[in-house]
DNA sequence: AATGAATGAGCTTTCATTCAT
DNA sequence: TATGAATGAAAGCTCATTCAT
């Protein structure tokens, strides 16, 4: 968490430096990222830097907290609590709200999603905290109630295809970014998706 | 390429230094990974190293190329070439022999996984050479046949179903490694996620 | 060039690195020269000296920069423009300033004179720029308008003049430092060494 | 001294190892000088070097001092001793010496320039032992005759005579070298410096 | 005598972080 | 709070020399 004195600061100032390392942890990942770089093109005294985070970690870590929250706004459209939802009309609604954040937010889409990949569990735990469970816990939820409701097909394995899903998920993210996908080209795209995951998957 | 040098080695030595770099190159990437911690596992002199090798990188890509050397052994059992074979089955056997290697050489498949993921596209190109594009064509002709063949879908964006395709694949393989799934359940896995591509992809 | 903190450095402190670089410039060179053994002996950490100068290179150009200031102020009390002067007198007056600026910054003397006799063009050219050209064409100006004026011998070949004289004078840089010359021999010595290119060139 | 196996070898290759050390010499000063090429170039390996030779500075060693058998040679043909030679007539001769020398062994030639040039004297001294004494001896005792005879004249300092007129001698052969003088060109150009020495020192 | 692999001290350089003002 | 100089561990790499066969 960043120190209070960052939050102090004025509006301005605090936009610039993440606007700053948002561009940097989208072009280096986290060991090649420089914190020399950082301040240089913030325009900030490097002590100033450690006056605001504890570290590079700290100012990593409060950029993917920043991301976690803006998506979530996205996820909060998505009306899973009304009852009688299509199991993969949600599921596309789920899509939906990833690809427009990813629209929105390229920088931190692309952040997080990097993280995601990243092999190092242990950095990714630190960083993610408990909310990587939290999105594996929600389309397992998901996933739970569609079968209840009859449905998806019966014996699948709830844990794999969540694992393919998510990893399904960063992988549209990154095609939309790369190709800049219109926006009606976006939902043909999913369209096809969910048709093909509806006939894959339904009962 | 190592140098002759290293090809002269008495075999123990060889693979115990190959060892010892799968394992950094594994935990750490290339950027963070240390030939000091390398040689001192390894046992060898940091110059020693240097009789061997031109650099990190030499040693990396070396890696990557056993890596690729192994992949195509098990991709060689898959018989693309005879008549008739059903799209499905062929994409199914080319998931088989990426789940064996990553069965059998954990370390190279996810070296080369993360090495795919990696966002220094001029790094990756420098290692990987060709093969990248030689991949991504592979899948693209599959496809292409199996459209041919009347088995898919018409009006399927084949670049997205190939990019897909290649995202599911490593994400098989780390799912696998991660869970060291019985051969059994592998298959299961396998056979749903077929049946499912199946389903939404064909005709 | 040093970069600005260097500048900013207490004027001390500036000056112990400088001196100490010029004592390890002056015994070894420049391949030899170690950067280790100069922030060891100046007392400054190694980080520190890369936060003054971009590199060793950056450092030894420096030092030649200083010498080149050095003795410009030297050849400035030279009165070339003046007219009716004799050649020779004239060439006296450079050897002079060469000469003073040996005995009152002996390093600087050694160091630029090393340089000089350097057989690494390449390296040289990039640390000296274009002085070294500079100097080679004030020198045959100055012989030329000796041919002109009438003061020198006809059908002399004056590259090979100037190519001597300038060994000649960094030769009286390195005798004069050798055996610490007194003032009043060291003129003694010039006025003979006048004396015989006058008897000797002259029409 | 190289050790006995270096003169057991055959001739041939004993002069390829002394012919590719001396472009390497001739090339690099001696810091820079690499066994590793030498070797390489010679097409023996490293373990043989040191079985001729104990180290780099011994090869250095042993070039120099063809160097100076060779030259000694050319300058055999001085007939010092005989009476009544006109002191400038002898210099012209030495000088021819050194001439003839560079340009039939112009790397020899370089090579030995070099190291007189050199800045770290306790090497040159190590590398020359006394015969940089007995050649400076040697100028010195030339000076003397002609002062005897009356032909230069009086009160010169002719440890610095003899200090200038080495470094001539050295330039004379850079020159040469540089320029790769036609014979008749180099006669005229040592007619003109003698000349000048002669109108310059002479009593 | 010939070989070439093995060695390791030493090099220059980087950079996140700390310190002093 | 803001500053930017100071730090030093660690990195990749070189190369003359030694060693073992």
């Amino acid at each position: 968490m960043p120190k209070e004195t960052f939050f102090n600061l004025p509006t301005e100032k605090r936009e610039r430096i993440i606007a700053v390392a948002m561009q940097e942890f989208k072009n280096f990942e986290f060991s090649q990222a420089s914190i020399s770089r950082i301040v240089k093109e913030a325009g900030i005294a490097k002590g100033s830097f450690y006056q605001y985070f504890s570290g590079k970690k700290d100012l990593f870590s409060h950029i993917i907290d920043l991301a976690a929250e803006k998506k979530l706004d996205y996820l909060k459209d998505v009306q899973i609590g009304s009852e009688n939802r299509d199991f993969f009309e949600l599921l596309r609604e789920v899509y939906v709200a990833g690809l427009k954040f990813s629209r929105d937010y390229p920088e931190l889409g692309e952040i997080s999603d990097n993280l995601m990949k990243s092999k190092d569990e242990k950095f990714k735990e630190e960083i993610l905290g408990t909310s990587m469970q939290k999105s594996d816990a929600f389309l397992t939820a998901l996933l739970q109630r569609g079968a209840e409701q009859g449905e998806l097909k019966r014996g699948l394995d709830f844990g794999f295809i969540a694992f393919i899903m998510t990893r399904v998920s960063i992988a549209l993210g990154e095609y939309v970014r790369e190709k800049e996908y219109s926006e009606k080209n976006m939902e043909k795209l999913l369209g096809d998706l969910i048709e093909m995951l509806r006939n894959g998957l339904r009962a």
